[in-house]
DNA sequence: GCCATCTTGGACCGACCGGTCAAAGATGAA
DNA sequence: TTCATCTTTGACCGGTCGGTCCAAGATGGC
């Protein structure tokens, strides 16, 4: 029953979005080699073949997830320049809206791999800060449009992407969508106070 | 060599602390009964005797853990009593010591565990929801001294416990410190914010 | 048609998993 | 002293893990 081969018979864009979803949905240490290979339908061979061993395909899911929401993260705080409080809105919106779509996993690969962070190979491990890193560098740019001073947007950024972890955490423990909105409303609240509290003189003096 | 027994030989509330401190480093499923029995000092008929199975386990670390930090938790919560956001500062200060403190794992493990509810039996995944909302509640409880409406008491519960996961889920990515407590101090300024702003007349009208 | 090259499925490997069990030794009551 | 009762150790179980390997079959250049 060898009925294949010669070229590839599979979409490699398509398997790694099938892995990537398992290793979302059930964490590195739990996804095994054989759900792998069901959730995309390839055997061991295709596999590595295709990724290398399961460390090295984690790492392209990992990549692969951060490409499709960090192109979307980007795009949402990019779509209202000069308004970081939108901006930081519409990202959480993202998170938010992903979160709720029954067709994907809850919470999110990065959080989960994080929280698992001392259980991975080093190199998976030191991938996940990066990404993290990336994530909090985009938001701080986003924040760059104000006149709080350069510690207070740092720190706004850090927070940001705190709570972004938090949500994905939370719902992940079944806390309900409205609970996870109103965390976001009130990040979203703490970002307005501290910008208009740190820059008040552009109101009062221009 | 079975230079043993006749009536227990070891120390069960200090086995379950080792226990609960190698599930916490390393997750549960990650965490295998080898490593359980090398970190205790026992063999497998002594955990089992004592602890039954793997599962079991877990849920007396997870009970043992809620208890150590939850009295940790109510204690700074309630060393304020009438100053909401005093409390809550106290509330993160005993996260933030606890994840600076290198005789003890970083993270969480009730938040480490939410992050892989789903592969944990439905037996403990529940019991986390319950631990959380244990937490939640207690928070909560700490916030009724506000003249906020209730809604907005219960959002901050919530927003509360949301920046508290974040910050083992960072802590666990190598965030450094004072990034740490730098997003408490602005969780802080969210509550100490929203209280005000919810329960203003109380100073204008008394 | 021929064949070097490639892909594929699945058998197979040693290691480790959670869990069970029996032999050995310690205990305290009779 | 005897012995039922208990704990502990470590061997052992079937199953699963990640990883390797190879025979079978498809391909395209010649």
């Amino acid at each position: 029953m060898h009925t294949v081969s010669g070229r590839k018979q599979f979409d490699i864009s398509a398997a790694l979005d099938q892995a990537m979803q398992v290793f979302w949905q059930r964490g590195y240490a739990d996804t095994s080699l054989d759900a792998l290979g069901s959730a995309t339908g390839l055997g061991r061979g295709s596999l590595y073949g295709a990724f290398g061993n399961k460390d090295a395909l984690f790492g392209q899911c990992l990549d692969r997830y951060a490409s499709i929401y960090g192109a979307q993260h980007e795009q949402a705080l990019a779509a209202h320049p000069g308004d970081p409080v939108r901006a930081v809105e519409a990202f959480f919106g993202v998170v938010l809206d992903r979160i709720a779509d029954p067709s994907v996993p809850s919470g999110c690969l990065i959080a989960q791999s994080a929280a698992q962070s001392s259980t991975l190979k080093d190199e998976n491990s030191a991938q996940v800060r990066g990404l993290l890193d990336v994530q909090r560098q985009r938001v701080r740019t986003a924040l760059a449009d104000s006149s709080a001073d350069t510690r207070t947007l740092d720190e706004l950024a850090v927070f940001v992407v705190a709570v972004n972890q938090s949500l994905a955490v939370l719902s992940r423990a079944g806390t309900p969508d409205t609970e996870l909105r109103s965390v976001a409303r009130l990040a979203c609240a703490t970002v307005a106070d501290t910008l208009t509290r740190a820059a008040p003189e552009d109101l009062t003096r221009g």
